[in-house]
This record gives structure tokens, sequence and C-alpha cells, in this order.
DNA sequence: GACTAATTAATACAGCCGTATTACATATCA
DNA sequence: TGATATGTAATACGGCTGTATTAATTAGTC
């Protein structure tokens, strides 16, 4: 009894949508190709387990979005801002690229949900990114000193998520320019890389803030 | 006689069909939806003009990049190296989200190529994208001055890219983040972030360079 | 005006889509 | 065992897709 915990059609109805959506996208997957991928189910299997195909897609996608929830850095409020920082961006380069800075389904979910949202992102952004962001903006807040503003970090903010997030986005392009890149290189040299780069950009407005002292026009 | 110079049908459909492509991207836009949107077209016309709907596709996606092309920083070798990386980023800016930082047709084109790529996009990354970033390279290479390889020259391109296409990318999210970030900031002073941050994350770079001679462990 | 080419319009067609319906098989449990 | 819930399978349906075909209309040229 209770011998193999045998995998459920419904366990790889979502295992196959996962691939489906990943390969095709909301619109252009379709029911069959997950059933068919998920094995011998049937036609109907998704509407008789979940619904629409609508339903399911938002069971995996609030999934996707759980999983990069709990992988993400867990706050250390003991460490300093720059370790703060540096532990951000290194976790989210290996949630992003780990393994050798592969393509992973759930990533090309999530890119397709930031370019080609669906009316279920704002709660997804809500429930995950946010707190995170406000976290970070934080540390770089105090990273910058006094006299920062808002603005200044939130600007900083983009900076580092757009040198985060630019190979889940542009991948196909730069692999097109650099096509030996992801066989030579790791996540951990990318993310020395973007905090190196980033701690440089927030000593530029530090500077900037120390000559000009409480000067309010910051650019 | 040549009273008016009327648009064309064809012309009508390109007009259209980048509407909608935009809109709905290659696959879920449909033939029906682009000769409607050109006018009394019938559902025909597409194929009448352009043979079938990829073709059409294929013809603005050309025009697209080629758009872009031609919008591009022309190449200025009398400036400095730290002026000719603000003029390419300043006109980045202003190619990406000139006229207060909208959602344009064609962005919203190159993004789905990007993410989504259609067989053409390799071409289209040879033809245009190619040239500017060797140049954009050397560009950076100048600045990070003697000892610099050609690996740390990419990962700062890749910086700065990074950092330039983020919205383009992640506007919706971001947009849920920050809501009136687009009715408050314009291109101009995105883009002279831009510039501080990355003349920050070269100089660490430099730094790095001249304290540690010439070791080549950049990382 | 008359003939021809170019364009527009109206349908037709096969194919795929998500979903609903119905029938069948297999567990569950009194 | 037999009744009942649960899962699986086969098929049907209306709707939309890109494209092809055919007919009607317009423009251009002698």
């Amino acid at each position: 009894m209770n011998s193999i915990p045998k995998e459920t059609t419904k366990q790889k109805l979502i295992k196959s949508a996962i691939k489906v959506f990943a390969e095709n996208g909301f619109r252009d997957a379709t029911v069959r190709q997950i059933c068919k991928q998920a094995g011998a189910a049937n036609i109907n299997a998704v509407n008789y387990y979940f619904g629409s195909k609508e339903q399911l897609y938002k069971k995996v996608l609030s999934m996707v979005f759980a999983e990069y929830d709990q992988l993400a850095p867990a706050d250390s409020p003991d460490k300093s801002p720059e370790e703060q920082l540096q532990i951000y961006i290194t976790t989210f380069c290996k949630i992003l690229y780990g393994e050798g800075i592969r393509d992973s389904d759930t990533n090309a979910i999530l890119v397709e949900e930031f370019t080609r949202p669906s009316p279920f992102l704002e709660e997804m952004v809500d429930t995950f990114n946010r707190p995170r962001v406000e976290r970070l903006l934080k540390i770089i807040k105090g990273l910058l000193g006094e006299g920062a503003t808002d603005d200044m970090a939130r600007d900083c903010l983009v900076s580092v998520s757009g040198q985060l997030l630019y190979y889940s986005f542009a991948r196909p392009v730069f692999l097109r320019l650099f096509p030996n890149y992801f066989t030579q290189n790791t996540h951990q040299q990318w993310a020395s890389h973007v905090f190196k780069f980033t701690m440089g950009g927030i000593e530029a407005y530090k500077r900037d803030l120390e000559t000009k002292g409480g000067n309010i026009n910051g650019n």
C-alpha cells in the first residue's frame, strides 16, 4: 500500500501545460497538445480537471510565480546593504539562469506574461513582485546614502532589473550576436559583473551627492 | 491631376498590419482584422497584394527594423568615447521612448520578435543590430582603457542594453509598481540616468584595472 | 466607346480551435 | 455483489482561421 507515489493525471496535465504554454504562449497553446503531451489523457481531460483552458493557465501561472517567490532571497537585515545587494543579485541570477544559463519553461511563461500580460498579471505583481521590489528599493537607498531621493533609488532599481532580466528577454538576439556565450559563461560570472557594475553606478550618484551637497536637482 | 497623394490600398494595409501585429502578435493577428482596419479592403486584400499573411509580416518586419536603423545614432569618430556613449544612449532612448515614453506599435513588434522570434529575426539582427553593437563595443572598450578584455566590454554592453530595453519589455509590470512614472518622467531623464549609471559601472572596472595592473582575472 | 488589365467584392473550403455531450471503464464502499 | 462515484474515451458542434475561387467593378489605353 502506498507503494509508488504514482503521478496523477492532474499532475501530468500541469507538467505538460507548463511546457506547452512556455513553448507557445497561452493563446497558441492548444488543449489537444497539452493532453497529448500529458500521456494517454483524452482531449476532455483539461476541461474535466480544470474547467477550461484559461483556468488551467491561471493555475500554472500562480505555480510559476510561487516557485520564483520561494527561491527569492531571504531578508537579511543583519548584513550590510552592500552584502544584501550582492545576495539579491546573485540569488536572482541563479533563479533566472541557474544550472548553466539555460532556457527554462517557467522563465518563458514569465517573459510572455511580462510582455503580453494576461488579466492575472496585476494580481501576481502585487502578491509576489511588490514586496521584493520595496525591499530592494530600501537597500539601494541605503547604499546611496544621505540626500538620496526615492526617484534616484527607483532609477537604480530599474538599472539593476534591466541587467538581470536582459537575457530572459533578449536571448535569441544575444545568441545570434554572441553564439558561444552560454557555453562559456556561468550565471555566477554574470552576477558578479552586475554587482560590480551596479555598485559603480551607485558610486557615481554618491559622488554627485557628496560634491553637490544638498542640491535638489539630481539629474 | 496629381492632386491628392491618395493613400493606396497597399499602404493602408501595411499601416493597419503594423497596428494589428503590434497588438496581437503575428500568430494571433488575423487577416480579417487587418483588412477591416485598413478600411473597405476585402478579406482577400492581403493575399492579393502580399501573397500571404506571412509575407505581409515579413514586409512589415523589415520596415520596422529599417525605421529603427534610420534613427540610429550616426558614427562620430571625432568625438570622445564618453560623448559617443552619451549620444548613443540618448538617441536610443529617444527611439524607444521618444514623444513622452509612449507605447509604440513598432516597439511592440520588436519586443514580440525578440521574445518569440520568427524565422526572419536572425537576418534582421545580422543586417541591422550587429553593426551598431560592434560600434558600441569599440566605444566601451575605449572607455575601459588599457587592459580591457573583449569579455568585459561585452558584459558592459549588455548592462547598457538591459537598461535601455527594460521599459520596452517590462512596461506592464513596471506600470503596476510605479503607476505615475510615465506621466512624470521623460526619456531624456532616463537617458541621463543610464549614462551616469553606466559611466559609474565602467569606472568601477577601470579602477580595478588600474589597481590590479595586468591581472588577467577580471572577475 | 470598347477592350484589357487591375482591383475589389462575395463566397467557398478545409482545417483547427475550445468546449459539451454521451458512452464506457474502473474504482470505492455499503 | 451491486450501487455509485470517479475517471477515461470517443465524438459532435459551432466558430474562427488562412487561403482559393469566382464574379463584379473600376481604371487605363487604343
